[in-house]
DNA sequence: CTGAAAGCGCTTACAG
DNA sequence: CTGAAAGCGCTTACAG
């Protein structure tokens, strides 16, 4: 007896289930505050929602009582009843993240997300993408943003084409699907042309990797770039990971002919950049990305603002999630972005 | 007639409802699965969740029948029932996401917590922390992670321990909470000392941000390590942000006598080594975090390792939201990490 | 081994 | 304006 008698004291913790005289808290439910008010579930399910037909009195003792025992609705049973697809949630595909160009990314997508208003959850594809695939469509994300390669497979795409989960790849083109891309050859083109300009003779390309599609189209790019009657001549370097790049650029500029590089990616010509200044060379450099520290570390390179494809990824999502919300026609989003140079002079 | 003639045509589709001709897809459930085999609901249930009490021969049928249909469990049914928090997946609360040492963190907290197969949520607290609050209880996740100031109000504090959500802070020290953080003070020392033993008389503190707790600790921590009896000097320089530091430190290097400087960022510090190159100074630099440009940028700097701080965050909440799942003790977890120099002769 | 039934927390016609 | 009831898709004793 002594145990009810002293129930007030649990304060906050006053709708407690009781095993073994031990306060175990259990989860305010709409039904709890049925009783505490004395009515029925549905009042209190339309009040909690807004619904107009419910008379003031009724709906500030439920919003009372709601508040006083710290209810916060149940997304699961919600979710059940609506069959709502959780549609301010998308999904984030991203396979290795040690890219610090997908980190800009990222954090420009986020941030266009949040001003619509959506949330983001972040799964990562290292070990297949068909379980996470799964676990979207599970959680009835409303779209899913994919970041990287490889593309999906076609029964991943089949998959959510049946779950009716729009999804858009970033940085990959694909003919039959939703993409925001940039131009890769045109990047390799750009580079082609800024070593060609500083008159460069003797050219390598560094660090080109053959996994990645994106890469490839810069190389053709840059290839088709060349001129013909310049008698430049190119070769090609690959390196075991970017760290290594300071080391394999050392021994590189040994060889006083070659006056150009192309690395594949900025944080790789860090490194020959560091190693320039060291030697004292006259090589020209030039990187691809123009992520943050490039502008301080005076690096020429080829631009692809991860705002803009970032936001525009986001954007498109987003208008995808919608359409396919209200059942619209499904416009696809296939964008391809420009790169630029940026000549800093290194 | 010649509708349902056709009916075995759509394939994939076939599990369809036709509205007004119209075959619009419903998802697979499991009432579906039972039905096409001939078995009740509960034995599809049991089947698909691997219960060894199905006979071999049913499950095979319905696991057929299943990956026929696309079937796909819907996670709101399931939690429902069994009142999982979603405990698979962690909420992450980021204010601004400019800042590229949270960018590391995310990162590591990101490659952490996918090896003990916890997924994130990434929220955005730009406007207000309780509204992310609400919804990380209303979606039933295990436990969130606190990047940034400003902590948690008692009220949100309080709606998080009713609904047992365990929380922990990262980069931020509360008496009351789980955080792990690295020690400001002692970083503030290791920069002042770094420039007495360099020998510097007259230093300047750069770009000190005073909401922010951490970066005040390191101020102190620089005030009280600076030798008394050294006569040497130190004052402050406030600029407005980040990407001003080029300008303001070219203004500084105008005197002089300045021969020691502190930024309270790398990102700072950069535009600082720019300066300093162009203008031929000797003045002595130092920065805080040692991000990952700065190896390149041969900047001195106190680095507070994003890798490790991540990390055991990302094992910290996983081990109370497995605590919190068992009901077992609730040890706190409070991590003090150190930095250390990295001397690079900036 | 299996089916029928209860129930998770909520929403929403339906009938007052 | 409100209550009682059905149902969202699933799990899990319970009784065969």
């Amino acid at each position: 007896v002594e145990t009810f008698a002293k129930s007030s004291d649990y304060g906050i913790l006053e709708s407690t289930a009781r095993t073994e005289g031990r306060p175990v808290s259990r989860k305010t439910t709409i039904k709890d505050i049925a009783a505490k008010v004395g009515v029925g579930i549905g009042t209190v399910s339309r009040a909690l929602n807004g619904n107009p037909n419910v008379k003031q009195s009724t709906r500030d003792a439920i919003l009372r009582v709601a508040n006083e025992l710290n209810y916060i609705p149940n997304a699961a049973a919600r979710m059940l009843v609506t069959n709502s697809q959780s549609e301010t949630t998308i999904g984030l595909l991203v396979p290795v993240v040690e890219n610090q160009f997908f980190f800009e990314l990222i954090k420009w997508i986020h941030t266009e997300l949040k001003a619509s208003s959506f949330n983001i959850m972040i799964f990562n594809t290292d070990h297949g993408q068909e379980p996470v695939i799964h676990h979207i469509i599970e959680q009835r994300l409303g779209g899913v943003l994919i970041l990287g390669d490889p593309p999906l497979s076609s029964e991943e795409r089949d998959v959510l084409e049946i779950h009716r989960v729009p999804y858009l790849y970033i940085d990959h083109h694909e003919d039959y699907a939703n993409f925001v891309t940039f131009d890769n050859k045109k990047g390799g083109k750009l580079a082609a042309q800024y070593l060609a300009d500083k008159g460069c003779r003797k050219i390598v390309l560094v660090g080109l990797n053959d996994q990645s599609q994106q890469q490839i189209d810069r190389f053709y790019g840059f290839m088709e770039a060349v001129p013909a009657e310049g008698g430049i001549q190119v070769s090609e370097l690959c390196i075991p990971n970017e760290s290594k790049s300071y080391e394999m650029s050392r021994i590189l500029l040994n060889d006083r002919k070659i006056d150009g590089i192309f690395y594949f990616s900025d944080t790789m010509a860090y490194g020959g950049i560091q190693a320039k200044l060291e030697m004292g060379s006259s090589v020209s450099i030039v990187g691809y990305d123009d992520i943050f520290p490039s502008k301080f570390m005076k690096l020429s390179t080829v631009r692809q603002s991860a705002q803009t494809l970032g936001r525009t990824a986001a954007d498109g999502i987003v208008r995808l999630v919608r359409q396919s919300a209200s059942d619209d026609g499904v416009a696809k989003i296939q964008t391809i972005l420009t790169p630029e140079l940026v000549d800093r002079q290194s």
